[in-house]
DNA sequence: GACTGGCACTCGAATCTCGGGAGTGCCAAA
DNA sequence: TTTGGCACTCCCGAGATTCGAGTGCCAGTC
């Protein structure tokens, strides 16, 4: 009885999608036909949109209104009916240089989001580098006061991460020289996996009396090594969250909410991915009530054969997915290629 | 003519801006009256009323509606008209504990944004210790691959910078060694200022052919202790700007701008003032147009003697300030306190 | 059978009207 | 100086009305 796939009648589609996404208003018959050449009358689509209806993939805000696409009609656009935007020359020259001029594993993420947002004009997420991917670059062991000592983790990846142990009793200046260069010595060079294996035996080589310092300090390590200190997050680019429209309590403070829990962060960009892998949730599809207007376009990077993290941007279920997935791709490829020079 | 000090005049200033504080409506007479028991007739608060307006305390929004405070009201409000409110013990308690539970300087920032943004329900900014008032710790050498150097600076505020240098010969391990030695030799426990200027001298002690190494060393140090490498500031709660009322786009937009610009935001925060002072800058005072319904609580934090960096929040014009002024300050407070114990 | 023009119908958005009421300013009296 | 009284202003909200974009359906044409 339906015919499944007919070409019109995903034509009609993808006409609804862009015109929605351009105007923001619902879009009937008429104003189709006008805008777009379909070569057929204001009628046969009504036919169409009838059908699409029926289908799922629009709907009207109320009766005798234009139709507005679903989720499902969003969701199928993404898929069947569009293909990635790529960015013009000089954009990619723009990224390009942009992310050139950083200094640090830092700088890159504080770029990286920026850029992100001020392209898509949209929200951006960046994830740091998990530490899990990474191998242990050098440790060192500094002495803050005689009773406090600071631990300093550097990984291959460039990320730093730092720790606070407290003793019991002072601590000789010898005995810090020795724990570092056993640290080291047992450690560089490891990923955080095996490094994590690799502490459990570390305290033997000490005399009875430093163990429970060594001890401490492994916990704490071992506490860096497993990400256990959180992953850590950049956000930017929330004053676009203007482009919602209104009704704000709806729509924009739930995002909002979600951008300072980190734990949900991670949920909505989820999985890494490998970077020739774009992930776009859209509406209901995000795990988190409260995104129901709000869709998540991600993806990972990191090198070909291994994917650090990931990072995407957040915006309105009604964006302008084309171009907001060719640059989150391009980024994403950038960075990547940016941190595999490292 | 003008009685500049009318004791009853202040008494209702003091009540509409309690009033409108609460309610965000415009008030009038009669409901003054009803409200605050201030022993007098609506008609006789009428002609107070009148002559704030005449002053430029308050104003109307329109003929037949009741006051609202004007900037300068507000101002009069927080000089002369409100006392800082402290918090109850239980808040106290719950700071100081929250605070206590942090395990770096990096942790104390965050935990201490999320804190004072809960407490006062707006957006909280915290600047990050600066550099140029600690001294230095420790400086760490790390070879990342072998024409690539990552230096990390660890200060007595227990924050760690890092910034990597190129080279264009492959370094030896032994002069990696020999630099870091040096280094912690000439630079330790230093201020900033001062480790600046000792850097100058440190190429002297190298022979001809490492001397670029070491100056391009140098120069990178030297960017790290002048604060160039920008001011790290955390921002949180975001989602309080909801609180706003409607008017999105006039209001919340260029708040949330502002948020991102970090230059902006150090603006805002004002030159630190010390843990005992308090900064209030109400609507047209802050130097950045856009936030003329919006007022900053800022002070600083660190030792008695000396003030590490700022914090504060941004909110509404119409806030509570006593309240807010009071949880500020405690935080502050709390917060010198646990950087003091490092 | 697919497409089209025509047509009656629906229903939200915008505009208007209008009364109620909160609030004001002013004045004369206490 | 304070107060009660009073006329006046004007915002706000509740209908009422209009307008028009958009729809669904049907009969006619290719």
């Amino acid at each position: 009885m339906v015919r499944v796939l007919d070409e019109r009648k995903l034509d009609v589609l993808r006409a609804i999608v862009e015109d929605y996404v351009a105007t923001h208003e619902p879009v009937g018959s008429k104003t189709l036909v006008d805008r777009h050449n379909l070569g057929v009358s204001p009628a046969t689509v009504r036919n169409d949109m009838a059908a699409l209806e029926e289908e799922g993939y629009i709907t009207q805000p109320h009766t005798s209104a234009g139709r507005i696409p679903t989720d499902a009609g969003y969701r199928l656009f993404v898929d069947k009916l569009s293909t990635v935007k790529s960015l013009s020359p000089a954009e990619k020259k723009a990224i390009s240089s942009f992310l050139a001029g950083a200094v640090d594993l830092d700088d890159v993420v504080r770029r990286t989001v920026r850029l992100l947002a001020q392209i898509t004009r949209q929200v951006a997420i960046v994830q740091y580098p998990t530490l899990t991917r990474s191998s242990v670059r050098h440790i060192e062991v500094v002495t803050m006061t005689p009773r406090r000592l600071l631990l300093v983790l550097i990984t291959s990846t460039g990320r730093v991460e730092q720790r606070i142990v407290e003793t019991h009793h002072d601590v000789e200046e010898q005995l810090i020289a020795d724990l570092r260069s056993r640290l080291n010595t047992a450690l560089t060079g490891q990923r955080m996996t095996e490094a994590a294996s690799a502490l459990a035996s570390l305290p033997e080589g000490f005399s009875h009396a430093d163990r429970p310092l060594v001890a401490a300090i492994v916990t704490s390590l071992l506490e860096a090594f497993t990400d256990e200190g959180e992953q850590r997050i950049a956000v930017g680019g929330a004053a676009n969250l203007t482009r919602y429209g209104d009704d704000f309590e709806r729509n924009v403070k739930p995002v909002l909410e979600a951008l300072e829990e980190h734990v949900i962060l991670l949920k909505l960009l989820g999985e890494a991915t490998n970077p020739q892998t774009l992930t776009v949730r859209i509406g209901h599809e995000n795990p988190y009530e409260g995104l129901a207007t709000t869709s998540v376009v991600a993806t990972g990077y990191g090198s070909k054969s291994e994917t650090l993290a990931t990072l995407g941007i957040v915006g309105p279920t009604h964006m302008d997915y084309p171009s907001t997935m060719g640059a989150v791709r391009a980024v994403a490829r950038y960075v990547s290629q940016i941190l595999a020079d490292s």
